[in-house]
DNA sequence: AACCGGACCAACCGCCCGGTT
DNA sequence: TAACCGGGCGGTTGGTCCGGT
């Protein structure tokens, strides 16, 4: 059974919000309050809108905390940050940044960041992987994994001082290489390659991520949906891209090493572009 | 002045998750 | 336990603006 409208769509005004609208919204939010239920804010204040409208309106644009205008340096640097280690987890960036919202940075991110990135991206020299080299460029620590452990139940947990704990961000500008250089050893001995982890637990000290599609090591001859992908993994700072049949190569490799166990497993995210991929082993 | 294409951003859509019944 | 419901979120769309030709 398909789920419920939340408001009878023939009914309710689409499209940009009048002065009136915004000044109905706001006096009636100033009087009582959200009520804790959007879906029937708008009948009780004479709003012709979805309460998930009135809801985005209020939360986007009216809230008098919100802060408009250029986004700083420094809150480039924290977007930047951000991005490698969680991904597009906008609503924890904005709970890092007052006054904005995770709209105003997800626009920002698609429109000025990530081409601004991209640009310097495209001038960095790419290599071709070398399996071997590989497994060297990763930290002797991550044996233990525990060092940058605290890292993803940081930011779950909206402590910004995840922010020079990673070394991957200790760099203070904003640059490609803050955007890439990316590796998650976190609790339960895994490993991501990418990014965009999602944890099972509040506080972050999953022992299990999920996220994306499993796939198992004998399911590597059905990677044809991925045959013209490329994919960026990154351990350490350069980022390198990697063709189908080199992740295929690092995937078979890496039980051959002492910091991946058997049963090894491989994510795909196959919603991702040719710069997001993520592999976890655990 | 008119047209065009890209940039920008507000708003919508659909899915997921947790709470409630 | 299952169905329902609302809030929250990320992805996408479409309208507007603006600079170039």
């Amino acid at each position: 059974m398909g789920r419920a409208p939340c408001c009878d769509k023939a009914n309710v005004k689409k499209g940009p919000w009048s002065p009136e609208e915004d000044s109905i919204l706001m006096d009636y939010i100033h009087k009582y309050g959200t009520g804790g239920n959007w879906i029937s804010l708008p009948h009780k204040a004479g709003l012709k809108r979805c309460g998930k409208s009135c809801r985005l309106r209020w939360l986007n644009y009216l809230r008098p905390d919100i802060k408009h205008g250029d986004f700083t340096d420094e809150e480039d640097r924290v977007i930047c940050s951000m991005f490698a280690t969680i991904g597009s987890r906008w609503s924890i960036m904005a709970a890092q940044l007052p006054g904005r919202t995770d709209n105003d940075i997800k626009n920002y991110w698609n429109t000025k960041l990530k081409k601004k990135l991209m640009g310097l991206s495209s001038q960095s020299q790419r290599k071709l992987p070398t399996f071997p080299s590989y497994h060297q460029t990763l930290p002797t620590s991550l044996a233990g994994f525990e060092p940058f452990s605290s890292v993803q139940s940081d930011i779950l947990n909206n402590n910004t001082a995840f922010l020079g704990t990673n070394p991957c961000f200790n760099n203070t500008s904003t640059t490609t290489e803050s955007l890439v250089s990316y590796y998650y050893p976190v609790k339960g001995k895994l490993i991501m390659f990418g990014r965009e982890p999602s944890c099972s637990s509040s506080d972050g000290s999953c022992s299990q991520i999920s996220y994306g599609r499993e796939m198992k090591r004998e399911d590597m001859g059905n990677f044809q949906g991925f045959r013209d992908q490329k994919f960026m993994l990154s351990c350490g700072v350069t980022p390198l891209e990697y063709d189908l049949e080199d992740v295929k190569l690092l995937i078979n490799s890496s039980g051959d090493n002492n910091w991946c166990n058997n049963n090894n497993h491989i994510f795909i995210d196959e919603n991702k572009t040719q710069e997001e991929v993520m592999d976890y082993y655990y």
